[in-house]
DNA sequence: GTTCTAGAAC
DNA sequence: GTTCTAGAAC
């Protein structure tokens, strides 16, 4: 039998659903970085890398395909302030360097530029999806999205073979030796971090 | 997206 | 036996 009262129950308090996470995110200072008239840079949550934020538009965009000509001065804004960012903060964070760029198949809703160290330094950073997401082309690099947009006037994607990338084999992201298991990755990749000391080779 | 954890892989 | 991955979450 149906209630015709809400199943939730009389004390149950509605949070937003977890893919809205980043629009409670963008309302809390404290996750705040930078922001203007036009767009707002916050902290990654969950940062896969030593120096991991967010940058999105304050007036909300879906995603990349819904990307118009009308958006591409905001976009050039967008990546424009974000380089700037990354320019004045970077180096207390890391000597390597950083990508900025759209996931091709986000889980969180409204549009977010990553601005991501190479490091990948994380305890945050746990499995194959996470690795593949930053390191194969289902990360689309800002400027590829933003020559795109001009030329086209939107954004395409194949969204189902975008998502085959991240079932791909793991791979290193600078000499693209393969790695067996995530633990092994993250012990190989050690040795292209421009931030860890030369250790001694091993006798 | 994350958390939790069963069971696959080693 | 331990490490590691991958799928459910009511
Ligand atoms: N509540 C949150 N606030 C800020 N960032 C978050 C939050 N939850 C998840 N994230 C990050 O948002 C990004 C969303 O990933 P994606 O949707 O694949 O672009 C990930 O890098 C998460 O670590
Ligand atoms: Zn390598």
């Amino acid at each position: 039998m149906k209630r015709s009262f809400s199943s939730q129950g009389p004390s149950a308090k509605k949070f937003a659903p977890w893919f809205n996470a980043l629009e409670e995110s963008l309302k809390d200072p404290a996750l705040r970085v930078f922001e203007d008239d036009q767009i707002t840079i916050i902290r990654d949550k969950f940062p896969k890398a030593r120096f991991h934020y967010l940058a999105l538009a304050k007036s909300p965009i879906d995603d990349l395909e819904q990307l118009t000509s009308a958006h591409v001065s905001l976009l050039e804004h967008l990546i424009e302030e974000a380089h700037a960012f990354v320019e004045s903060n970077v180096a207390a964070k890391t000597k390597n360097p950083v990508r900025l760029g759209f996931h091709q198949v986000p889980s969180m809703k409204r549009l977010h530029l990553h601005i991501i160290s190479q490091d990948f330094d994380s305890a945050c950073l746990k499995h194959k999806k996470h690795w593949n997401s930053f390191t194969t082309p289902f990360f689309m690099d800002a400027e590829k999205v933003l020559t795109t947009l001009k030329e086209k006037g939107k954004v395409a994607l194949d969204k189902s073979r975008a998502e085959e990338l991240l079932k791909d084999p793991l791979r290193c992201h600078v000499c693209k030796e393969s790695l067996a298991t995530i633990p092994k990755l993250k012990d190989h990749i050690k040795m292209h971090d421009k931030d860890e000391a030369v250790k001694e080779p091993k006798q």
